[in-house]
DNA sequence: TTTATTACTTTTAAAACGCAAGCAAAAATA
DNA sequence: TATTTTTGCTTGCGTTTTAAAAGTAATAAA
């Protein structure tokens, strides 16, 4: 592993380990998308080159924010499945969302709006709170 | 200013605009520690490079996350104050530390732990709201 | 065998970095 | 007041790191 972190700021930390690009992108695929196989990243709408895919899977499973597995009657398929750290990650993804709806749409009017943000605007905590539950139930078996 | 979107999922945006290295710890500091002029950010323990700061400096102020004013007595020193997009940040940088503190401690014990975090968990909320009012009546006069 | 999936490798392009030079305003000095 | 020095950025350059695109290899399913 041995990561470099820029100093011993909790936020600072934060972002040596998720403040990139991808590595939430991939998180919010997972818990709000479904997705848990390679090949549903990768027909993404965002478009996620293998490679970086690959690497970045490798880092979230070293940093244990995903599991890596596979179904007994499937050898060639990995399963990626969010652990406590990756669930925990949704108050933040969350966050992310209400502040690009609130303050984005100026300058990219395309932004998608759909009712989800309508229901997190309403209640945030319970929104997180069932979004986590239902995905342990869905994938925690 | 010609920025490119990955896609039209508000988080996905999100991260194209604040999801790097760099912009969500210049907010931090601003946030959080004071910090206002290019020399701040420059003796900041993160050590950015003066041309980093520079382009990261110029992108928050193209998206309006930041101003950049001068001193009526002073023509030298740049004044880089958060807008209401810029302080609108700090529910994501409370999500962040609470994560960073939770679940990133297990591989990295130097992490700073102080009475901020406790609070934060004590009254997230409210934690949130006095940090931005704060902010405002010191710096938008 | 053929095909599909996943992961690794190679090549090319972009971004980050450290360093140093440039420039204008302000402060210090003479 | 005039000159020098310091301050606060900004920009450019060469190097290193990271990302992207495409190709290769390994494995297993059909």
């Amino acid at each position: 592993m041995e990561h470099k972190f820029r100093c011993n700021c909790p936020i600072t930390v934060a972002l040596d380990v998720i403040g990139d690009k991808w590595a939430l992108v991939i998180v919010k695929q997972m818990l709000t998308e479904g997705k848990k196989t390679f090949k549903d990243f990768i027909e993404s709408e965002e478009a996620i080159a293998t490679n970086i895919l690959s690497s970045r899977l490798k880092m979230l499973e070293e940093f244990k924010i995903i599991t890596k597995d596979k179904l007994p009657d499937n050898k060639k398929t990995n399963i990626y499945t969010l652990t406590e750290k990756g669930v925990d990650l949704m108050p933040i993804i969350a966050e992310l969302s209400l502040w690009s709806d609130k303050h984005i749409r100026e300058f990219y009017p395309e932004l998608y709006s759909g009712e989800t943000l309508q229901i997190i605007k309403n209640n945030k905590e319970g929104f997180i709170n069932k979004k986590i539950e239902d995905y342990k139930l869905e994938n925690w078996k």
